[in-house]
DNA sequence: ACCTTTGATAACAAAATTGTTAAACATAAA
DNA sequence: TTTATGTTTAACAATTTTGTTATCAAAGGT
């Protein structure tokens, strides 16, 4: 009956959900203080009374967000290490690929979440909660496997965690500084994605070279 | 002749740069968006009418410690480039443990400078400005370095802003995820110190390990 | 002593932001 | 048709946050 004058197609089939994703837009880019939620309602295409109505308070509507990013995070950490029965250097290979390959399609996760997690200390709990016990399996698991090539003379010897922190380090870095490096990067590489890609090799390169024995 | 009921003992002389100190501390730990200029005032153990009467603005308040912040961030990367006429090898070693202990003395720095950058774009001038020219005059000179070492046999092949990028992502990201990290790697490293202290030489490992032929 | 400048305070004003409420509206079940 | 239920809106209220102003006090120069 009245024209639909919408500034955004209508995806969304209800106005929930149009809010949920309008507010995980807005926390993703400006965090908790810096969103608004009469922006988010905005964004969503309703009132601002709407939002209340349905997530009561703007903590509420955060939650619900963060949840699911640190969910998202955790897992993707977690996945990355492969189960199948292949050996440890091609799959540590396909692990620092894995993760690499889940960033490029959640460019602004780690930024956010390291970020809430740092200004607002009381939720590590969550991510802590979420992550231990599973992270510490991997990492007793993984250093028992290095030890063995280490003993082989495969492997120059490392600590399981160290090597972990050195992939998330790579792989997370480029990024959270990806429009910095780019203004750099810019006689090197033209698009983003140009740069991207050769560092996913670049980063199983770095890996290899630091575990391996002998150099391919 | 009024007693001295601060909270804090004075080491700062007077109000104005007490005030720049309080809002060093609180936009550093919560952003431009998370910090009020009342905490601020409150923390500076002044009324928060003497802010505005000092910096005018939040605005301009925050200016004058995010460039004070930037520079140093830019002066980091620079000043590591070390001038002093050694071995490449040695000289690389030399960058990275410089720009690692730098970090260390500033270990929210990148966090707190990545942030405001992503989340207000428009201040991305200021960095360009003040970091791009001066880092390719280091990146061509870096790559000429080493693509000289490559021709006579001693260097794997590698870009000078992969190498640079490398760099930065091992020694960057252990500080900004230190928290997290800290919850999983407590089994392996007692303190932050002591983890940190290890990835100091790690990083150097890494690193040479990535363009070195022959291994130590 | 008088005037000007600077530092300081309290009280106020304005704006932005979050949250609430009462009433209208729609829809489907009774 | 009536009732009950969930949805929507507009208007309002409360709080927080930023910024201003009128005023006062001290210090220094003339």
């Amino acid at each position: 009956m009245i024209i639909n004058n919408d500034k955004e197609e209508n995806t969304e089939h209800n106005k929930q959900t149009a809010i949920l994703h309008a507010a995980e837009e807005e926390f993703m880019e400006k965090g908790f203080d810096g969103a608004k939620t009469t922006a988010i309602a905005a964004k969503a295409g309703v009132t601002h009374a709407m939002l209340h109505y349905y997530y009561r308070t703007k903590a509420n509507l955060f939650e619900q967000v963060f949840n699911e990013k640190i969910s998202l995070m955790a897992q993707s950490f977690v996945s990355a290490f492969v189960e199948e029965d292949m050996p440890l250097c091609q799959k540590i290979q396909k692990m620092i690929e894995n993760q690499f390959d889940f960033l490029n399609q959640n460019r602004d996760l780690p930024r956010f979440v390291v970020n809430e997690l740092i200004s607002k200390p009381e939720r590590r709990e969550l991510i802590i909660h979420k992550v231990k016990s599973m992270a510490k399996q991997i990492l007793t698991r993984l250093q028992s496997e290095i030890d063995k090539h280490v003993e082989e003379g495969s492997f120059l010897p490392i600590r399981a965690i160290d090597l972990m922190v050195d992939i998330a380090s790579i792989n997370v870095f480029p990024f959270i500084a990806l429009p910095i490096v780019m203004t750099i990067a810019d006689s090197f590489y033209t698009t983003e994605d140009e740069f991207l890609m050769a560092k996913r090799t670049e980063n199983v390169k770095v890996i290899l070279n630091r575990i391996l024995v002998n150099k391919s």
